[in-house]
DNA sequence: CGCACGATGTGCGGTAATCGCACAACGGGT
DNA sequence: ACCCGTTGTGCGATTACCGCACATCGTGCG
């Protein structure tokens, strides 16, 4: 038991992956030749792995053009079985949205980006079609919504330990994304303190223009952060103020009840 | 362009993907051996091939055991932010739990079971930990539900063409789920008959005790079933006519709503 | 206390699966 | 008609992977 951990890598798997990431939201219908340059292999090698996804069920294709099945399904319903925090988080937003008229989700933490692990309500009673539909677009479960511009990804870095975030800031670029986005390593470590000492995140048009959001961090029973709780809302019915005051009560409330049981 | 049209499995992508799947919903976590022995494959094979996804992500991992992360939660991302059923659905189903505070989910048929593509509401306003909350248990998106003992799946398989529903029927093996389940073919045929012809399905008990749901289809603009919207209820707050009684107009106007979009 | 059992991590050689190229066929646009 | 892009499909070479085997470790049991 002494030499070199070396780990061995199935490039098949690594290859299949890569195929199934091809399918993004930006794209999502590929051929042959598309799917090759994306995932960055020979067009042969590709082929024959769309067509593996495919007859295992995982694509659907027609005319040679390759799309994602309602298989894959299958992964993100055993992790939300699984795991601790969607499990315990959905009933805790379901109930939030009921009371609020409100959308909420909840996200934990995955590299660069906030995933979306559970999400509830919007739309509320509102007419069918208003703006209120617009909020939710992009909010699906599985969406990944970039850290540094988000509410949820800052209470999420925030909550990381001081040396996984100083290593997570150095050397990382920022894409601005709307004119509000700040971009700056320095602004957002402030921004990240004020996180950390406030507890809550407030994050108005840096994401998405026409859009505002509150974050509260949701911690397990050892206080570490484990997800992030957040709402979304339009800043012409909810000014940063408003929405301050009327969702922060209940969702510290639910967020504390959820540090009970995970 | 002649010769017998042969396909070449790439067989790292199909074991990847079997020692994937092995993580359902009975086990959520498996170390090396169990792995092995679930996807069919070498103990070696299975702890290379677990490596390899950890190493990619998709699973996490501590003292020999691996589990699902939420990575795996990028493929239904992509998923519903592509196919069209799921993204015409969510606002429609957000809507109808706004409106009757109560829990809706749509699926679509994938083999033996139906899957949930999207759902939305429960626990509505009533106390937290009341029994609504059990009822949503497992309704989680993704979850596959069979299809011969639940509303949604004999919605769907009444759907399919006669001659691809005699195929699905034969030689198939019911399993009995609660005392009600029906498990005789041609039962289930006759059953299937009766939903066709009254465009929906009302199923007490037959999945889940303590389960009673209603399912209409979901029809696209040539009038093939894509989708099944479906309500699920305690039976104790709602027998089999008061359900169909209040939930099949508004369910019905829902489904006309989306065959338009679809 | 020691033994047996079952687990894990990891070399290594043989084999077969996969790669990438090449070519044929096809379609559409100019 | 010609060219450019695509797709499907052999085929030989190679290398990546499989399965075995061994060393190690932890645990429970006699």
């Amino acid at each position: 038991m002494v030499g070199i951990a070396k780990i061995d890598l199935i490039e098949g798997v690594v290859k299949g992956m890569a195929v199934l990431e091809c399918f993004d939201t930006s794209r999502q219908r590929l051929n042959a030749t598309l799917t090759a340059q994306r995932a960055g292999i020979t067009r042969a090698a590709a082929r024959r792995h769309l067509l593996t996804l495919a007859h295992l069920g995982y694509l659907e294709s027609a005319d040679g053009y390759y799309w994602l099945s309602s298989k894959v399904l299958r992964f993100s319903g055993s992790y939300l079985a699984s795991a601790r925090v969607p499990r315990a988080v959905q009933p805790v937003l379901d109930q939030l949205a009921a009371q609020t008229q409100e959308a909420f989700a909840a996200a934990v933490l995955d590299g660069d980006e906030a995933v979306i692990v559970s999400r509830s309500g919007n739309e509320g009673s509102g007419t069918p079609g208003s703006t209120r539909r617009l909020l939710a677009h992009g909010l699906h479960l599985g969406a990944r919504l970039p850290a540094h511009a988000t509410s949820s990804g800052r209470v999420l870095l925030a909550g990381l330990p001081r040396t996984e975030l100083s290593a997570w800031l150095k050397e990382r670029q920022f894409r601005r994304l709307t004119p509000q986005t700040v971009t700056s390593n320095s602004a957002l470590r402030a921004i990240l303190n004020e996180v950390r000492k406030q507890d809550y995140s407030l994050v108005y048009e840096e994401h998405e223009t026409g859009v505002g959001a509150l974050a509260v961090p949701v911690r397990d029973a050892q206080g570490n952060v484990v997800a992030a709780l957040n709402v979304v809302v339009s800043p012409q019915r909810y000014g940063p103020e408003a929405l301050l005051r009327t969702m922060f009560g209940p969702m510290c409330d639910a967020a504390a009840m959820l540090r009970s049981v995970l």
